[in-house]
DNA sequence: GACATGGATATTGTATACAAATGCCATCGG
DNA sequence: CCGATGGCATTTGTATACAATATCCATGTC
């Protein structure tokens, strides 16, 4: 994280994450350059790995700009990201060992921790949920599996539908991560991809409905002025 | 593919693919950039690429080789691609048009030429091989999944497989795709999504016989050397 | 003799200058 | 007024120089 390409990378990354860039807009190397404090060199490395996480596109005469994701896009990536995500659960379950399992548990009694508060504790549930899925994907050993996915989770619109989880939501989560604990621990591979696929879904269908719902406010908003 | 950084990625990427550059090779940027006719700006951007591929490794201190594929990577690759492409191949056969139908069977056509002769054009099978693949990538209409699947395909281990099956085996892979065709006219998704991973999985075989008879038959030479 | 240490050597990372291409806009002709 | 054309401004692509870092080998010490 300390080369000048890696910190453009993060610089960048986050300002499409947070908004700061908005879908579309122009991405110069040089006032990214300047933003960064460093030369082109790295923020064209950066913009090449960037491109490759589909977070920013490129026009056919090579101008890059902040990648739009219709919501079919959206679909489309929580798709994939199911499939593959459930395939690493399966995998996980027949290679489960019980450090691992042990592991498994700790990141769930973070998560626990993190919801049980009045004002639940989103930053730490998503920490203990990244941890969870990290070592999920560790124990599938496949390299290639975690390659691919890379590159689907902590998309921005998956890091905004956390942000935005009811309690409930949250709970809900929870109590899939338990049940894919207890698929692990009993080393049920097809058990563990049928709730990981759910548990994925799941989520996609909670971001799509409030993807709606502020499509409708958005609508209403417009009809009001 | 002007750009010398498209001819750099592509010639490292040929000299991977033919063994000219052999697995655990260094890749020092210098050497390859004076190989390529080019600076060492086209040559890193063209490793950074390789890199996303798994072509290329790179040591803990940024030092780039030629990437060691293990038989296990190679079985996790198959198996991988057999996921993506029978998905592909699910959705393309949901959404299949009746242009894009008359393109695969082209594709099969210049197949089954491929094969007719006495000594089988393996160029051609690979390239109406290829362009089958494409469409159906196409149609599928998932540019994700596009992506995802580029990694995968193309591998040294896929081309080198292809060059040497028998003709019964590629009669056999071109019988595949007659009946992926059949699928696609019907619209029938589960049914393209088994054959397609059945073809897959068969043609991994392939590979997994081929790669333990070469092992015997080194075992033996070196015995009796 | 094995191992640590130091510096020479090789390799990668970054900045910058320049070349090539693209886009923009004003001007001109219809 | 609309569209084509030419040239200027901007942006990206490449080469090169220099800086930082890692590797390697020789030397010295225990």
């Amino acid at each position: 994280m300390s080369r000048a390409s890696d910190r453009a990378y993060s610089a960048i990354r986050n300002m499409i994450l947070s908004g700061e860039l908005p879908a579309g807009a122009q991405l110069g190397e040089e006032a990214l350059a300047e933003m960064c404090g460093v030369s082109r060199t790295p923020v064209r490395e950066a913009l090449r790995r960037l491109e490759a996480d589909m977070l920013v596109g490129r026009t056919d005469t090579q101008r890059t700009f902040v990648a739009d994701w219709s919501i079919d896009d959206v679909a489309d990536a929580f798709e994939l990201r199911a499939m593959l995500e459930a395939r690493a659960a399966r995998r996980a379950a027949e290679r489960m060992t019980e450090p691992a399992l042990a592991r498994i548990r700790a990141a769930n009694r973070t998560l626990s921790a993190a919801i049980q508060h009045p004002s639940p504790d989103v930053a730490g549930f998503l920490d203990g949920n990244r941890e969870f899925h990290a070592i999920i994907l560790e124990v599938a050993g496949s390299r290639r599996l975690a390659a691919l996915l890379g590159t689907l989770i902590e998309q921005p619109v998956v890091l905004r539908t956390a942000r935005q989880y009811s309690r409930e939501e949250l709970r809900r989560s929870h109590a899939e991560h338990e049940e894919l604990t207890a698929a692990f621990a009993r080393r049920d591979g097809a058990w563990a991809e049928a709730i990981m696929t759910s548990h994925i879904l799941r989520a996609y269908h909670a971001y799509a409905d409030a993807h709606r719902a502020r499509l409708d406010a958005g609508t209403q908003q417009e009809a009001a002025e």
